[in-house]
DNA sequence: CAGGATCCTTATAGATACTG
DNA sequence: CAGTATCTATAAGGATCCTG
């Protein structure tokens, strides 16, 4: 995506253009469910599209499929389509996903338990 | 927020009261520049407002005093208020601050060379 | 210096309906 | 099954002005 057209000027505040796009990849975990997604497909082979509905319940199939198309295009996941019927795609974690995911790994696990189990001795 | 609620269902879609909070740090960390934040503040023992500032010039004024706030609540970051003139504020990662901030840099450090986009990041 | 309040713009998610 | 297209509601960021 940065090619080398002479303008790698992160600073997209110059101009009134933008909405500031940031890095790519962390843009793209920034969204909703977007870290989860990660997590769950690499926790799998490979996973179809209800599956990663019935594991991510609370987001809207657009939503996901939002998700997906933002990962496909960064690298991040691989799609493949079998043309039986009914039809069946699965989706996985590329290699690069699989780097990302282990790096996001401990991230979420630790938001989870900070989450979940207030560290904090004063309160309730 | 700090509501102490005894029940701690973190499916808000139940009904259709809320826009779906998701697990709270992570939906905190998902904000724009806050990942960024946290390495910024984290490489530091502590800094200014100003300074901040000037570490993520791209952010605006508004947008850094939401994060820090969030942080704040989230008990991530440690305000500290010097009443002198002319006015002086020291922002620092607490304990879970600098916990988060281990987990976060390998995949922050991995985005920037995936994305290969150099940001403002001024010092290491 | 440090930031809050306000207003505005844009981005993003969800619902719904429809298709290959 | 596996989505896409469209629309709407809302949230989130930015600019600007103003204060302690």
């Amino acid at each position: 995506m940065a090619d080398a057209t002479s303008s790698p000027a992160p600073t997209c505040d110059v101009d009134g253009t933008c909405y500031c796009p940031l890095t790519g990849v962390i843009t793209t975990l920034s969204r909703k469910y977007a870290m989860q997604l990660v997590s769950i497909i690499g926790a799998h082979d490979s996973l179809r599209f209800a599956e990663i509905e019935a594991h991510l319940a609370s987001a809207s199939t657009s939503t996901i499929s939002k998700r997906l198309d933002e990962f496909e295009a960064a690298g991040l996941v691989s799609r493949t389509q079998y043309n039986e019927m009914p039809p069946r795609v699965e989706y996985a974690l590329t290699e690069d996903g699989h780097e990302l995911r282990e790096r996001l790994e401990p991230l979420l696990e630790w938001a989870s338990e900070t989450d979940d189990a207030p560290k904090d001795d004063s309160d309730t």
